[in-house]
DNA sequence: AGTGAAATATTCAATTTTTAATTTTTAAGT
DNA sequence: ACTTAAAAATTAAAAATTGAATATTTCACT
């Protein structure tokens, strides 16, 4: 029972950021769990939010999951009415993913689910915006 | 491709968390296939280090996944002799994890790989002995 | 124009994870 | 002691993810 300190030697940033992450998606998961989306596709939806719809490959970037899983994961949103497929004009390899109506009315109750969950992170947890900074530049810095 | 700035509106922890830590997991994972060893499989030999044996639950709540799911790494681990079980003589619904020696072994080839990944992150990012001190205060607040 | 290489998305088989239910042991209250 | 509830780990079936291979389209170079 004492994982709470960690047993020896530094810590390593990739198993705090494995432990970080894992507890706040599931926390948030079960709180989205009433309307029926998953932390990843309210994160697509985010993603796709106010864009004219985006490739498969810029999602698959943007959220870090392997293109064969977005393909799913869409495949099941399509299936939800939740996004539609158009494929992209000015390259014919491309599909652009696009939110359907539906999928914007979910994603804005979900929305206000997690602003609700940031907002009592920010109250339980005094240094919450200075940890998005400093993971805003390190996910910058990995990506280039 | 503009995946690097956000969209719109404030950043939610819990996607830039998903974010970082898959980022750091991906490269750390590469890192990792020469020793055979996913991530998850580090991350379980380095809490069961310098213990004499922890239960399942334990490890469960140290790493943050399902009881299942970790009863199949353990088994594949154990399958590949890296841990064996031992049941608890104080308490006989529980089963102790113990590592092996190729076990310890192993880790300590895996330890130095994924100090050479922590090294290679404090160079590149400025801010990494903040940000692990943040991410253990977030993780520290969130398990109480 | 034509060819080979790269990019994009998908499919398929194999592996892994999840969810729900089961088994075994301990704890609690009568 | 007995009975019921809780805790711990596992199992089994369903769902999701991964990795390799495939199909299609574009790009670059001749």
């Amino acid at each position: 029972m004492n994982f709470l300190m960690p047993a020896q030697g530094p810590s390593v940033i990739t198993d705090l950021l494995a432990q970080a992450s894992r507890l706040s998606n599931q926390q948030l998961s079960e709180r989205l769990r009433p309307t029926g989306l998953s932390v990843d596709s309210w994160r697509i939806l985010t993603l796709l939010r106010g864009s004219d719809g985006m490739s498969m490959g810029g999602l698959a970037g943007g959220l870090v999951v392997n293109n064969p899983t977005l393909t799913k994961m869409v495949d099941r949103m399509v299936n939800d009415n939740l996004v539609y497929r158009v494929p992209d004009p000015n390259d014919r390899r491309k599909v652009l993913i696009c939110v359907t109506d539906l999928g914007h009315k979910i994603h804005g109750n979900a929305q206000q689910i997690v602003m609700g969950h940031q907002t009592q992170i920010d109250q339980s947890y005094q240094d919450s915006r200075e940890l998005s900074d400093l993971l805003l530049k390190f996910i910058r810095e990995f990506r280039s």
